[in-house]
DNA sequence: CGCATTTCAGACCATACAGTCTGGAATACC
DNA sequence: GGTATTCCAGACTGTATGGTCTGAAATGCG
């Protein structure tokens, strides 16, 4: 039999998960991931197969957790505006670094070769997930009679999560909560119509 | 006196420009751009610097080309919404390939490394620029009384750029027209109140 | 025409980096 | 305790890439 690992691969997984975070695919070079992750270059390539795999497991890791976060947000029964309000003035609340960081996903995105068809499709499916949550906050709601009838919630949904995205890219640029909050504020009157 | 140079270097820059739109920073190899330019190596170090140096000449080449547009559309005069909803649905109706170009400064904003001051500094120059045209449109709208008196001019340009980058964002991984014209059609309605 | 100067072309260099290989150490089972 | 197996550590390799150097060609002016 063999000995075991003396590192928890998930521990090391969400050490990874931060340097790419913090430096991008290209911009994290494996010496500094195996120093972050405190492993053997030996071990990296045994348990998470290559550079490329470790960078997948670490999307997919951030993903559960945000969107884990997201559902947890939604499902205690709030009303959907108060929740994405919560959601929109805390984003703009965070601090520089964590503007800085912005979403490991967006950047993802944006910094992925166009022709690299497993990781958008990983990223479409983050999306649809994404607006799933808010869709589903959303037509609850509304069948509680708190939302307009004729709200269009597929619409709204990703109204939401394109406005997240935008808030983050430009939080990475200009940390600014009152800037923030003035955007959020626009965005949230969306539901009073 | 010294002989001529062989090619122009503003069309060289613009196919320059369109490599690291294509490919971003990284993945934009000196031996492509020299390829796709049509110049030799030397010609590039001696006319641009290096290959940072051609890449903020060719972000500011493409930050000149992109306002001037903007500022086009909203010097003609037209209700700010009608000038809007012309740009988010115009967005909207590109073709596949220019949704998966996106914006070239919000993808250098995203795979850029945070440390990096000048091109942050750039970045938020441009940003506060296209704020800038945004804002002026409303205000003008607001002195005209075409919009609510006390509607916050320099929220709703905030808005509206973060808006767009989301938009781009989005229609980087899923060129759905549909899609975005409901995104589209629901930050629009931001200018009825 | 001839010279000074700049451009062009491509060989060359240094470096960084992902990934592989090798040898030794630790560990679980017999 | 011996042995098979897996892990760890680090040396090594191949390659891609940004950047420099050298020499030749072109060109404008005197």
């Amino acid at each position: 039999m063999a000995r075991r690992k003396e590192f928890d691969p998930d521990q090391a997984l969400a050490k990874a998960m931060d340097v790419f975070w913090r430096l991008g695919y290209e911009n994290a070079s494996l010496e500094l991931l195996l120093r972050e992750m405190g492993i053997a270059k030996q071990s990296l390539y045994d348990t998470y197969g290559d550079k490329r795999g470790l960078y997948m497991k670490a999307l997919a890791y951030y993903r559960r957790q945000t969107n884990d976060g997201l559902r947890g947000l939604f499902a205690a029964g709030r009303p959907v505006k108060e929740v994405f309000a919560k959601l929109l003035f805390g984003l703009s609340a965070e601090s520089k670094h964590q503007h800085e960081r912005g979403c490991l996903l967006l950047s993802a995105n944006l910094e992925r070769d166009t022709s690299d068809a497993t990781l958008a499709e990983f990223l479409r499916d983050n999306q649809a997930e994404v607006e799933g949550i808010f869709r589903e906050a959303l037509l609850r709601e509304r069948r509680a009679g708190e939302l307009s009838r004729n709200a269009d919630t597929k619409a709204l949904a990703r109204f939401f999560t394109v406005t997240i995205q935008g808030m983050r890219a430009m939080a990475r640029l200009r940390s600014d909560r009152k800037s923030l909050e003035q955007v959020a504020r626009v965005a949230l009157a969306t539901l009073d119509q």
